[in-house]
RNA sequence: GUGGGUGUAGCUCAGUUGGUUAGAGCGCCUGGUUGUGGCCCAGGAGGUCGGGGGUUCAAAUCCCCUCACUCACCCCA
């Protein structure tokens, strides 16, 4: 016997209560962005190396990603995230498009990681972005659909919450106030980020070792632990906004969020769960050189946000919020009584097709009822139609409803209309 | 990349200080019921104990290697 063959590291096998379960959060999340006027979009899941060179580190692309070569020799990559894209498609047509632009996005992403508990290496990736404005009205509207996404999912504030910061304003404060020279700043929003993980001492300690005097590192430490927020009028603004909409109690300023490296200007936020999943459900914020970078012709302001499928159905799964199963959609089972009565069973089953009914017509003639009955049970399939002879000689049907055990003859041509009226 | 844990029947797992023919529950198959699923009863099939090597009279059990899965760290665009 040849060897088993077994699944791709970290990819995951969708069966179909799995994947009824993606068709399920999709639905949510798209249909939350519909609501919002977002129109969905797609792009390709190849693209070439150099489009994530021009943003991220070569190290990060090099590593973390699948990378292949095609035939003419060109490195091509699978795609890790969808901006990159997102930027290449609206510089492309930038001249075209009417902004604002609301658009959103579902569909697979890869990145070559080690796999564990809510992160695989192939995984399904929402993303939405508002491109076009200025105002702090678009990083309120994006913050706020990604509080109606939680309410679509049944997640309350005592669940979930954002946490919000403004880059700027962190960056400004720790400048003036802390007085950390500016060149030093992208290491201390670094060390800031990882200081939740870290603690309070090994967080001095790498800000000295990093060549910060001690003072400042204490200084910078008490700060973080002292206050909640910054002096910042864009957040002030954006809480206002948010406030407008009923859905400030999702929210939390907290100005030890950055998120790495430059992409992001000043809005930034991320979704954690209140339980012990410690991990961020989602991220995003506000990037205002988005299309420069892939040769577009101006500069695009924009705001958007990532939700990936494996965090959240962790959570999901934590708080017992994940849909029941739903089983095949097979409505009615049409028996096969015997080869003789074949043909009766097969027009049944194509009337009530016809008429719209999800329906499988027995493929085993002549295997016993009970056998029949049983393998409709099992599948989930809620009716069963017997066409035997005494039927075939009434032109009757007899229809027994699985779920309650209760059952009927009937005209063949009052079939389709039992089952109807018992939906 | 670093470290831990786990691999025994289709599934979830027992398996004592190494000892005869490796077990249970669930599931599956057959029959009890040749026009009726679930419940019940009786019987049955199914395992090179992840793979390879070693120690031993004897290995699921001990040792080494390897593969897979998993959890955490690193990272998280």
């Amino acid at each position: 016997m040849p060897e088993q063959i077994i699944k791709v590291k970290g990819t995951r096998d969708f069966y179909p209560e799995d994947w009824a379960y993606q068709r399920w959060l999709s639905g949510k999340l798209l249909e939350v962005g519909r609501l919002f006027g977002y129109e969905e979009y797609e792009g390709p899941i190849l693209e070439p190396i150099e489009l994530y060179l021009e943003k991220t580190s070569e190290e990060i692309v090099g590593q973390q990603t699948f990378t292949l070569t095609d035939r003419d020799g060109k490195s091509l990559v699978m795609r890790p995230e969808l901006t990159p894209t997102l930027a290449r498609m609206v510089a492309a047509k930038e001249g075209q498009l009417e902004f604002p632009v609301r658009w959103q996005s579902y569909g697979r992403f890869f990145r070559y990681e080690r796999p564990q508990r809510g992160r695989g290496r192939a995984f399904f990736q929402w993303n939405l972005d508002l491109l076009g404005l200025e105002s702090a009205l678009a990083d309120a509207e994006v913050i706020h659909v990604a509080c109606e996404v939680f309410k679509a999912l049944d997640l309350s504030p005592d669940l979930v919450e954002i946490r919000l910061n403004d880059r700027q304003g962190l960056e400004s404060f720790i400048v003036d106030e802390i007085g950390i020279p500016p060149a030093r700043i992208g290491d201390v929003l670094g060390l800031i980020d990882r200081r939740d993980k870290m603690g309070s001492q090994k967080f001095v300690a790498a800000l000295t070792d990093s060549g910060l005097p001690s003072s400042q590192s204490g200084e910078l430490d008490d700060a973080l632990t002292r206050h909640q927020r910054i002096v910042s009028p864009w957040l002030d603004q954006m809480m206002g906004h948010l406030a407008d909409r009923g859905v400030e109690d999702f929210i939390k300023l907290d100005l030890t969020i950055v998120r790495g490296f430059d992409y992001y200007t000043s809005t930034v936020f991320e979704a954690w769960a209140k339980t012990d999943l410690r991990r961020a459900l989602f991220g995003g914020g506000r990037y205002d050189n988005l299309t420069r970078q892939v040769g577009g012709k101006r500069e695009i302001p924009g705001i958007g946000f990532a939700l990936g499928d494996m965090a959240i159905a962790e959570l999901l799964k934590e708080v017992d919020r994940m849909p029941a199963e739903s089983g095949p959609p097979t409505r009615l089972f049409v028996s096969v009584f015997s080869d003789d009565l074949l043909t009766a069973s097969s027009a049944l089953a194509v009337k009530s097709r016809t008429a719209g009914i999800p329906t499988e017509l027995g493929t085993n003639p002549g295997q016993r009822l009970d056998r029949q009955f049983k393998y409709a049970d099992r599948k989930g399939i809620p009716f069963v139609a017997v066409i035997g002879p005494d039927e075939v000689e009434k032109d009757v049907v007899t229809l027994k409803n699985l779920r309650d055990g209760s059952q009927q003859t009937l005209p063949t041509s009052a079939l389709v209309d039992a089952l109807k009226r018992q939906d």
